[in-house]
Formats: structure tokens, sequence, C-alpha cells
DNA sequence: GCAAATTTGTTCGTATGTATC
DNA sequence: GGATACATACGAACAAATTTG
């Protein structure tokens, strides 16, 4: 096969890290279903064009993310693909939404705080300016691996305590059932991607140059009336959205 | 301020393009709306905790896109900001969806072409496996900019000429009005995110590392029967996407 | 008009990372 | 693995343009 030149030289992305992704993204694409493996690395350099090193330097690069394990004699294993879908619907809910893609999940509070609102998040919660809110910093996880880190903001007055109550259940849904509210709908999501920052590599296990999702969400009271914004971030990797119309 | 430590150091992405990604999200984001202009480049080396040169290559960059253009003595400006937002919807449709945010549109036809419906393709479209459908590789710009690339299948039976009727409208909405169906619904959207490929990298003017949202849409007719089918490939940089529910 | 402060532009050198052969 | 070429990043200056007082 002639040179693929589907990596760029000199654009500030190094070609092993061009490579590294790509071979990611043909995993969770199921390219290499069939024999499970990764071509050889000779194969994958006269595709791309570059020398062999240059493939060993991105299979490196996976081995360490745990994607694939080279093999002396056999070859490079896939050892995990995997790429959890997640509904958007006015019904969205974290945890119902992964269904049976997951075994189990679990929600972490790593941080929360009280706060007054800026100008824009008081527009959106419908709160006054400056009023106080709860804002929760958590990270989701679908059998042990991380798939979401979120920040979310609550109006403190009526949600008073869903610091401890997310705490202690590891559920949106469920605090907000402690707290009184039954029921909540999905009013409108953003889409966005973006590179991951620092915080989604330490957080979500993510490498400089990875691909995130990005969502900022409105959820309201079955009466519309705001309860919660959050903005979270998706390895893009492990996660894709559907939208249901 | 303390260094930002949002970037990364050998990770296989150039500092000086992590960079450029910040401040190009910055500045779409409103970020430096009050001045019209990019905070000084020795704020900016502390900010990120580089050294000035590294933010000169990030500039640089960030003009040759024409984002930004230094005056000397005076600072960076900002040239052009922009984020195009692309509602979700039963009604999704692609010029509408843009509104007023753009002032003309374009739909150019790449390349069409007649092929048997592979077997995940015949499932979504509902017609035999093998049945003809016909292949149209559109680039869609707004104000001269491309915003998107995208792969669209029809059935071939009720859809015949639907490539030259996309030619000469540049709408699938037109051309399909043209072959007598004059509704149409979005009856799902998948949404990922993921690296630029080759081709975004040529047809939608993106440099190699950059993120591009990747949508695959099905489109049907009033009574439920699918109509189209589409991979659509945005720039991640220059388009959000809204769930409104 | 002049001087000072601010900001981008340019030129050295040096060290390290990337990629090839 | 070793040699080589180029890209990346830093540091310390100094120059040129513009704004401000």
């Amino acid at each position: 096969m002639a040179a693929d030149s589907t990596v760029q030289r000199q654009s500030g992305v190094a070609l092993w890290r061009q490579i590294a992704d790509r071979i990611r993204a043909s995993i969770a694409g199921g390219d290499y279903d069939e024999s499970g493996r990764v071509p050889p690395e000779t194969v994958l350099a006269a595709q791309f064009g570059v020398n062999r090193h240059t493939v060993r330097s991105a299979l490196a690069a996976l081995a360490r993310e745990g994607i694939v394990r080279p093999v002396q004699g056999v070859g490079t294993l896939i050892e995990r693909k995997e790429r959890l879908n997640f509904p958007i619907s006015r019904r969205t809910r974290f945890i119902e939404g992964l269904g049976s893609q997951a075994r189990e999940t679990e929600g972490l509070l790593l941080q929360s705080a009280h706060e007054p609102a800026s100008a824009d998040l008081a527009r959106r919660l419908g709160v006054p300016e400056g009023a106080s809110v709860i804002r929760l910093e958590t990270l989701r996880k679908a059998d042990g691996r991380p798939v979401s880190r979120a920040t979310a903001w609550f109006p403190a007055e009526r949600f008073s305590g869903i610091d401890e109550a997310y705490r202690d259940s590891g559920s949106i849904t469920a605090a907000f059932r402690r707290l009184g509210l039954a029921d909540y709908v999905r009013v409108s999501t953003e889409v966005t991607a973006s590179h991951a920052e620092s915080g989604d590599m330490k957080d979500l296990d993510l490498s400089a140059g990875a691909v995130v999702l990005v969502t900022r969400s409105l959820n309201a009271d079955p009466e519309g009336v705001p309860v919660q914004y959050a903005v979270s971030r998706f390895p893009a990797d492990r996660v894709q959205f559907t939208v249901e119309n």
C-alpha cells in the first residue's frame, strides 16, 4: 500500500501522537475486530509513510494507556475497546442512560463549595446575580473507568445539603429525590469538543492531545424551574451521544 | 498570576499548539470581548508558564488562520471570532438552523456515486442489503468558511436524480422538494468527536491534531420511512450543537 | 513636541525532543 | 544502537512602533 499521507509533519503534533490517535480511533471503530490485534509495525509504518520506530513510539503510548499489549513474536494485541453511548433526551439520566452498557457505576464527589452565582450562571438558573449556589465537582465511572468529569451548580436556597446527598448516593437523581424533588427534565444540552486539559488528563486518565466531548446542560423541575446547570467533560474515545427526536 | 500548568510538556503535542488551541477557544468563548484583543505576550507567557517565544509561535499560528492580527506597539487584535451553533431537533435543517449566524451559505457537491448498500447502511435506511443507493459527498460553507464535510446516502429507487438536484440547489431540503418530498424529519443523531483526518484537513481547512465533531444522522419522511443517512464532520473550533428538549 | 511606558519584532545562543537512516 | 537533521523551547538582549502623560 502506498503512503497514507494522513499524518502531517511540522504541525505542532508529533507524528507518533497522530498515529497513536488514529490507531486508537480504529480500535474503537472496530477496524481490527476480526484479528483482535493491530497490524504489524512494518505494515503500519508503510501505511502511514513513516519509519517503524515512529510507529513503535505510537504503540508504546497506547500500551501505557492500557489499550494494547505487545507480545514478542506474536503481535500487538488489543486489550480494551469500548465506547459508551449516552442518550440525550428530556429524560436524560446518567445512570439509567448507561443501561446495560456497564455492570456497575459510581459517582464520586471530588469537591463541593458554596459560592455566589456569576452573571452567566444566574441567568441560566434564573436566580439573582450573586445569589448563593452550591457547586459540585464530580467524577463518574463505569466499571471502574472514568467516563465523565462534571461541574454542577444548584440554587443553594432550594437544595441545601445536596453535597452530602450526592456524596452518600453517588447520583444526582437520588440526591434530588432525598431533597424532595421527585422528578426533573433535561431542558437543553450544548455539545462541543476540544482537546483535553490538565484536569481532564488527571481525572479522566487521558493523555495530552486526547479529545474530550463537552456538554453544557440545564435541568429543570416539572414546572420548568431550573434546578441544575452543569458542564460535563467526556473522553471522546470512550463515549458518544445519541439524540432521538 | 501563577503558572497555569494547563499545558503539558513531552506529550507529543507542541506547547505552542496547545496554547494556540486554548487561546482560540478563549476567543470563541468571548473571554476577550471587552478589549477586542488578546492579552500581551508577556502576560500570556506568565499565565501558561512558558517562554514568550512559545506564546509568539502560538499567536503566529492563529494569525495564519486569520483569527488574530498583531500590531507592533499596540497588541494582538482579534480579527474573527466565530462558533456557529447548530440546533439539533426533529426539524433540523442545515441552512435554516444557521439562521442569522451567517450572511450566506453554500453547499458544494464534491462527488456522487451509485453503489450497493452495505449491511449496516441497508439496516438504517430500511432497504434490502445490496439495494442501490446514491452517495453524495458534500462540503458546506458559511460566509466562505467550510463548516461541514458530509457523506450522505439516499435510496436510489426513490430519489433518482438527487445528485443533480443537490448540485443545482446546494441544499438537501431543496433537492428533496424538487423530487416531490415536501417535508422530512430528523429521527436520530449520534454525536462523537475525534481528531481530524486527511480529508478533514484538506476540505475543512484544518491542521493535524485539530478536533472534529462527527454526527451520524437519520432523516425520514413524515410517515417515518427513512430517506437519508449521513455522516457529517464539523470543525470543533467553529461549531457547536444544541439539543432542546 | 518629548519622554516614559507598553507591546510586538528580531537576533543571538543553548538544550532537548522528534524522526530518519 | 548510533549518527544526523530538523523542530521545539528557553533565555537574554535589543529594536521598532504605538500610546500615554
